[in-house]
DNA sequence: ACCTGAACACCGTTCAAGT
DNA sequence: ACCTGAACACCGTTCAAGT
């Protein structure tokens, strides 16, 4: 609370006018990271070009909030919901009901919709937490579980305005980090592990967008092929 | 530490000479729970029935360490890796070795190693932590974020301990917890949430394991259609 | 080798008081 | 309506001392 505060210019005290809780001010804040997807043009616009359309618009959008604050998403994934079907990431009823909505309309009934709602929000909580966990390494200089940015000192990347741009999440793929202009191969002991030691460096250069595309794709046909 | 200490029937200084910090300690729970997969008898047997029954049987026996522990699996999720690579669940060199070396020694190729290991990781991490989030719900009385069993009291149901049996856990899903003896249609605003109120029932009652079985065969498809 | 008690800096939170 | 300062109970951690 006095870091948060501090970050404000105000006292931790003066918090307590806005939540009656630390608890409640974490909650605001997976709050304001999901609601990014309510000002997010490229996915409220409408599902005029069919379910496969919206369910991609939807993850990508998604994938955008939870690239743009990386340090959030755990709490995001693990914060307790009101009630065991309301699952991450679409945490909130009103994007529950927009998606449930939105695929009842286009002739999913009952059964296809809870298989598309669970395992969209499940393979989307899965590759996201992974996706973003591979940002928020261990720290090697404090031996403790703090957490750090690849290749800068700020302690919280991206922070909680959603300022960076599509192009500005996609370039961590490209981007060379400091873990890539050493050899990861050097790190692995060749006889204990001589399978990882040989996959190193494939291991290390990863493409995360075009995964996620691909599996998204894939998802979209799991669903589709439940519409028989 | 105070209360790990008290658990423990010990100070809480006393922990410092076995965990030199309070996040060794929390990285030493994660161990433990997932190396109860090295004791696991039905994961460790061999690979002898080719690699769909490896990876099956390798999921299943993360399957019962999560909901063993479901109030530690968050921090098996979430917990900052050594290496990008590392990934969740999975998060051992040696059970990442083990895997990696089993599909190689069954023909996998470099990206078809690297596909199996990705994909695999981040469906149990999605399914998993959606698993165990719906067992670890906000405590209704406390309005704080504080975990809290459904239907008892313990703070830490099944503790540290790998004593549930494979029937215990499976029995979550059939056995009647106490927001099935209530309506769920009850808590839904019929006008706000009109789709998710005509599916609070179908929502709130569901199977998690066999959903969690047709779903494994699913991405084992999808892994064997890699292969051409 | 393992545990303890007192102590330190720090954290979430309360409350009475300020503007 | 919003902020502040001092204070409280509590937490992770250190250290010198106990067995």
């Amino acid at each position: 609370m006095r870091a948060v505060g501090n970050r404000l210019g105000v006292e931790a005290m003066s918090l307590y006018k806005h939540f009656s809780t630390r608890d409640e001010l974490l909650d605001a804040v997976v709050e304001l990271v999901v609601t990014e997807l309510d000002n997010d043009r490229l996915v409220r616009s409408g599902a005029d070009d069919g379910w496969r359309d919206y369910l991609s618009r939807l993850a990508h959008g998604v994938r955008r909030y939870a690239l743009a604050h990386p340090h959030a998403f755990p709490l995001v994934a693990t914060r307790p919901a009101e009630a065991p079907w309301v699952n991450p990431p679409l945490r909130s009823l009103s994007w529950i009901e927009n998606m449930l909505r939105t695929l009842a309309d286009e002739g999913f009934d009952p059964d296809q919709l809870l298989f598309a709602y669970r395992s969209f929000n499940s393979f989307l909580l899965g590759y996201l937490l992974m996706e973003t966990g591979a940002l928020t390494l261990r720290d090697p200089q404090s031996g403790d579980g703090s957490f750090s940015a690849q290749g800068t000192s700020d302690p919280v990347p991206g922070g909680l305005d959603p300022g960076r741009t599509d192009a500005e999440a996609e370039s961590t793929d490209a981007a060379a980090t400091p873990a890539e202009l050493l050899d990861p191969q050097d790190d692995i002991d060749e006889n204990r592990y001589p399978v990882i030691h040989s996959l190193a460096r494939e291991l290390a250069e990863d493409h995360y967008g075009d995964e996620f595309d691909s599996a998204l794709i894939d998802l979209l046909d799991r669903v589709a092929a439940q519409l028989d």
